[in-house]
Formats: structure tokens, sequence, C-alpha cells
DNA sequence: GCCAACGTTGGC
DNA sequence: GCCAACGTTGGC
């Protein structure tokens, strides 16, 4: 399957310059993602792929309509697809990347995480040496399209909204997989209809 | 473990 | 193309 949104890890390469860092900021945990969960709960998340790699449009021509979410390479990202996300959680599908940002659709998980087996294919992009068949580092779920929204809810809305100002998506930067809310669910499925 | 120096993501 | 805000690497 091809790459999505992949907070791949990154290859050194030569010196120059120096550059200033600002101090880090506080950081929320997002321990609500991992919490155990009230019998027959859904949760929701939101994952980001660039369309001109792998859209929405993308998925729906897939055998039933379903991929590998291969590829990830951020600890953050596999950590809330390995630990939080379940079999029939919902996930916004978002467009990064492009000139108009923003959550185009909605799937569903229908297989729960196991190693990404790209993480041990030399070959491949996302191959890391690091990793054994014994102890895999790199996580995949399946995903599903449910339904593509009739009006794609802009990234530039959503920064409008007073219920989404603590959105993951907004809050941990450029992360490729996050923790969705339900109230943040209502609130976007319903600008969906809206717009 | 600290932290400078990278590389990457992704909106603009 | 710019650059803020991340994550990772590697010397110490």
């Amino acid at each position: 399957m091809a790459t999505k949104s992949t907070n791949r890890k990154s290859k050194s390469g030569k010196r120059s310059a120096p550059k200033k860092r600002q101090p880090a900021p506080k950081k929320k945990s997002w321990t609500a993602a991992f919490a155990p969960r009230e019998f027959g709960e859904r949760r929701y998340w939101l994952v980001k792929s660039e369309p001109n790699v792998f859209s929405f449009d993308d998925l729906l021509r897939k055998h039933n309509k379903t991929t590998h979410w291969d590829g990830v390479r951020n600890f953050v990202a596999r950590n809330f697809m390995r630990d939080g996300m379940k079999l029939g959680d919902r996930v916004f599908f978002y467009h990064s990347s492009t000139g108009d940002p923003g959550v185009v659709g909605i799937c569903e998980v229908v297989r729960e995480a196991c190693p990404d087996p790209a993480q041990l294919d030399a070959a491949s992009d996302y191959f890391d040496k690091k990793a054994t068949k014994e102890k895999p580092i790199w996580y995949m779920v399946d995903l599903r399209a449910v339904a593509q929204m009739t009006h794609p809810v802009p990234l530039t809305q959503i920064k409008t909204r007073r219920e989404l100002r603590h959105m993951a998506l907004l809050r941990i930067g450029r992360l490729s997989v996050t923790p969705v809310s339900l109230t943040e669910w209502n609130v976007i499925t319903q600008m969906a209809e809206n717009l």
C-alpha cells in the first residue's frame, strides 16, 4: 500500500550554521485516548493523508473500500493506533498538504493493530533496521471507508469553531494520527451537513 | 541525560 | 518558498 502521511524518521546529513530553539512548552498526554472503555463504547480518531499520494477517492476504489494504514513512523501516532484504536471505532479522513486541507470522509477500524510488514523489508522506504519479526516497532490498522463528506470540512472552518479549539489536530503539531472527542466528532459531522 | 544540529510536516 | 513546531541523532 502506498504511503500516507508518515511522520517518518529523519535521516542525518551535513552540518552548518547554528539555529536557536524555543523552550519546550508543556505537553498534554492525551491519556483519555487509552483509558479503559465502557462496554460497547466507540471512540473517534483522525488520520491524515496527502491526497496526491493516497486520497479518500483512492480508498473508495480499493477492494472492500479497505486499506492497511501502514507507513506510520512516529511513536505517538503509533501508540494511538496500536493501543487506542479498537474495532468499530470511527475515523475522520483528513487531506493534508493540499490547497484545501480538511476532513473529507469517514472510515471504520476493521482490523486492530498488527505489525507493519514494511519495517522488515529492506527495499521499502519504511524499512527499520532496529525492528525484528520477534520485536516489531511499527504497527498498522485496517480502515474501511464508510461515507464521503458531501461537503468536506476545511481546516479554515475547523479553526473558527470554539468547540474545536482543543482538537488534537490543532494542538499536536503535524501528527498523522490523533484522537477526536465525541463532541468534536459531532460538531464536525454537523458542519459537513450544513456547509 | 543534556542539548545542538539537524530533518520533516504541513499550513500559508 | 517560508518557517514554526515538531522528532531524531549523536557528541559529550
